[in-house]
RNA sequence: GCGCCCGUAGUUCAGCUGGAUAGAAUGUCAGAUUCCGAUUCUGAAGGUCGCAGGUUCGACUCCUGUCGGGCGUACCA
C-alpha cells in the first residue's frame, strides 16, 4: 500500500516548514488526510484560515487534491489511486512483525474444574491475539499454563477416597470431579480433619507418591481431553502445556537470582521481595513460613523460563484484570533483578465477567459451562438453517461454525477492558453487529461469485469510484493497519469491529449497485467482490470463525 | 483507608497520540424483494458524553476534585 501519510508529510512540509510528521491526521468527515492549522497560527502570526488557503493554492500533489477549509488544509486522494492499491497488493502480505518472538499465555485451565464461561475471555482474546501476532509474520508462542498444582488437588483426592470411585470417574470423567469438588468445600466448612487429609495427600503429590500422582494424572488428562475438545471448537492452539507443577523445582533457581541481588528477606517466617520503593505495593510473596512456594514464585521461574527457551521479544499474559497487581509485582521484582527484558512483559487485562447480572462461582457450583452456551447457539443455527435454507447440504457443520461463531464474536466484540456481562440473549443474537452477520455476507460474496464464474477479468479501476463502491475499498485498503493495531494494542475487536464495517459497506454496496450488470464494470464489480470475500475469511480466521461457503 | 479500572442514545458498545456536525448495533416506528441470498438494505425518532472546575485556538479525549459501579490490597490463584 502507498504511504499516503508520507507524502502528503513531505510535501506539506515545504510549505509549513515547522509541521511534524504527526500533524497529518487521519480523517473521514471531509477528506482523507488534513493538517490543522490552528497551532501554526502563533508560530506565522497569521489567521489559520489564511494560512491554509496560502499553502493550499501552492501546494500541488501528483493524484492528491488539496483544499482549505474552516483553518483545515486538506488532501483528498485520487479514489483510483486507492482502488488500484488495493487490488495490487496481496492480501495477508503484511508482515512488520517477521522475526520477532512472542509468548502468549492464554487460558490456563485448571485442572479438575470444567470449561466454563469465566474462562471465554482469556481463551478467546489470547487465541484470537495468537491468530494476529502469526498474521503480522511473528512467531507467537500459544502457552497454556495449566493450573496444576496446589492444595485443592489433596482435597480433591480425599474426595474421591471418601465419595468417589474409579468407575463413576470413568463414566462421568469431569463431571463426577466437579462434583467432588463442590462436595469437599462444602463439607470441609464443618470437619475440620478432611483439610488435614487434603494437606497430607497434596504433598505426597509434590513428594512423588506412585499413588497420588497417578490418580492426579487421571484427573490432569480427564481436564485436558475436555479443554481439547472446546478448543477444538474455537479453533484455538497451544504450543505448550507446561504448568505450574512444572516450574515447582524451578523457584530454588530464581530465589538463587533474588538473593544474589540481596532481594530476598524474611518476613514473618515468609520469604518477600520488598517493592515499596516510591509507590508503595504491598511485598512479592514468593514462599510460605511453611515452606511452600506461592503463584507469584512460580510465575517468576515461568518467566526465565519462557525467556531462556523462547527468548521473547514480547511476553503477554491474558488475564482477568482483578490480577492486575499481581502482574505489576512480577514484573517489578524482574525490574528489580536488572533483567532488561522486564519491560518486554505485558498483563492482558480484560474485565470481569459476569452472567445475566450474576458473579460466577464454581466452587460453589454455580458456573455455566461453555459448552452449553456452545450447544444452545448451534441448535438456534440450525433451527434458523432449517427454516430458511432447508437444501443446505452439511447443516450441521454450518451451524456448529454459525452457532459457535455468534459466542466467540461476541466475546471478541467489545473492547477488552470493560467489566462483560455474559447474556445468552446477546451471545446468541445473530442479526446486526454479529459473527453471523459477517459470516452471511462472505457466503452472499461467494454465492454471487459461484453465479458469475470464476471469470473476473480486466477492469478498470475507476469503476468502483462511486460512494458505494469506494467506502468498501476504503474500508479494505487499511485492513492491513487495523490488524496491526489490534497486535500493538492486544485488542482483537479492532479486527472483528473492522470486519463488521466492511461488511455494512459492502452490503450496502450491494443493494445499490448491480454486480452482473455486464461488461467491464461487471468485472471490476466482482473483483471487489471476491476481494471482500478474501479479507472477511482472512479475518474471521484472525478472531477464530469459521467462513462456511454457504449458510 | 489506600491503589487500579469503568461511567457516551432506552439497552449493549465505538470514538485512533485532543481537531471540523459525538457514531454503530439493538429495541421502537415507517419503508424496500417479479432481478446477484431479506441472518440484508433505506429512513425516522432517540445525547447537557456521570457531575463541577481547569489547561487549550479547540476537550468524549489531558489535569484536579467529586459522585456512582467493579476489582484488588502478605503467606489462595
Amino acid at each position: 500500500m502507498t504511504d499516503y501519510k508520507t507524502i502528503i508529510y513531505e510535501a506539506a512540509s515545504k510549505v509549513l516548514p515547522t509541521i511534524e510528521r504527526d500533524d497529518v491526521t487521519a480523517s473521514d468527515a471531509f477528506c482523507d488526510y488534513c493538517v490543522p492549522c490552528f497551532k501554526l497560527a502563533k508560530v506565522l502570526r497569521k489567521a489559520p484560515a489564511a494560512i491554509a488557503a496560502e499553502a493550499a493554492e501552492k501546494l500541488k500533489i501528483d493524484g492528491i487534491e488539496v483544499a482549505a477549509l474552516n483553518g483545515y488544509l486538506n488532501f483528498t486522494i485520487a479514489r483510483e489511486s486507492v482502488v488500484k492499491d488495493v487490488f495490487t497488493s496481496p492480501l495477508g502480505s503484511y508482515k512488520p512483525l517477521a522475526g520477532k518472538t512472542v509468548c502468549i499465555d492464554y487460558s490456563s485451565v485448571n485442572i479438575a474444574k470444567p470449561f466454563h464461561i469465566g474462562h471465554l475471555m482469556t481463551t478467546v482474546i489470547g487465541g484470537a491475539l495468537y491468530k494476529i501476532y502469526r498474521a503480522l509474520g511473528a512467531n507467537a508462542v500459544g502457552i497454556n499454563h495449566l493450573g496444576d498444582f496446589g492444595t485443592q488437588f489433596g482435597g480433591l483426592i480425599s474426595a474421591f477416597r471418601r465419595w468417589g470411585n474409579e468407575k463413576a470417574l470413568e463414566e462421568r470423567g469431569l463431571d463426577e470431579l466437579l462434583e467432588l469438588y463442590v462436595r469437599y468445600n462444602k463439607e470441609a466448612e464443618n470437619d475440620t480433619a478432611l483439610a488435614g487429609e487434603a494437606r497430607e495427600w497434596s504433598n505426597k503429590i509434590e513428594q512423588g507418591d506412585a499413588y497420588a500422582v497417578g490418580l492426579f494424572e487421571k484427573f490432569k488428562s480427564i481436564t485436558l481431553e475436555q479443554a481439547k475438545a472446546v478448543y477444538d471448537r474455537l479453533n484455538i492452539e497451544f504450543d505448550s502445556y507446561l504448568g505450574e507443577s512444572f516450574y515447582v523445582d524451578k523457584v530454588a533457581a530464581a530465589e538463587d537470582k533474588l538473593r544474589a541481588k540481596n532481594l530476598l528477606k524474611i518476613s514473618d517466617g515468609a520469604e518477600i521481595v520488598e517493592l515499596s520503593d516510591g509507590d508503595d505495593m504491598p511485598p512479592a510473596l514468593i514462599r510460605r513460613s511453611d515452606g511452600a512456594s506461592l503463584y507469584i514464585a512460580r510465575d517468576l521461574a515461568a518467566a526465565y523460563y519462557r525467556r531462556e527457551t523462547y527468548g521473547f521479544d514480547k511476553c503477554m499474559y491474558v488475564v482477568a484484570s482483578h490480577q492486575a497487581l499481581h502482574f505489576k509485582q512480577l514484573f517489578k521484582v524482574l525490574e528489580l533483578l536488572g533483567e532488561p527484558w522486564a519491560k518486554d512483559m505485558v498483563h492482558v487485562s480484560y474485565g470481569m465477567v459476569s452472567v445475566e447480572g450474576m458473579a460466577l462461582s464454581t466452587r460453589h457450583g454455580n458456573v455455566l459451562f461453555l459448552s452449553d452456551v456452545l450447544n444452545a447457539a448451534v441448535e438456534k443455527a440450525l433451527a434458523i438453517i432449517e427454516e430458511r435454507n432447508p437444501e443446505l447440504s452439511d447443516k450441521a457443520a454450518v451451524a456448529e461454525s454459525v452457532g459457535v461463531g455468534a459466542v466467540v464474536f461476541d466475546a471478541l466484540y467489545d473492547g477488552r477492558v470493560k467489566d462483560k456481562n455474559f447474556s445468552l440473549a446477546d451471545a446468541l443474537n445473530f442479526d446486526g453487529e454479529t459473527g453471523p452477520y459477517v459470516q452471511y455476507t462472505y457466503a452472499r460474496c461467494k454465492s454471487v461469485l459461484a453465479k458469475a464464474g470464476d471469470a473476473a477479468g480486466e477492469f478498470d479501476y475507476s469503476s468502483l469510484t462511486d460512494d458505494a463502491a469506494y467506502d468498501a475499498v476504503k474500508l479494505l485498503s487499511d485492513f492491513d493497519e487495523a490488524v496491526y493495531n489490534a497486535a500493538v494494542k492486544y485488542e482483537p475487536s479492532i479486527v472483528s469491529r473492522r470486519l463488521v464495517k466492511i461488511c455494512q459497506a459492502f452490503n450496502r454496496f450491494y443493494n445499490a449497485d448491480r454486480i452482473m450488470c455486464g461488461g467491464k464494470t461487471q468485472n471490476a464489480r466482482l473483483a471487489l467482490t471476491a476481494r471482500v470475500a478474501e479479507t472477511l475469511k482472512y479475518g474471521l480466521g484472525l478472531v477464530l470463525l469459521d467462513a462456511p461457503e454457504r449458510m
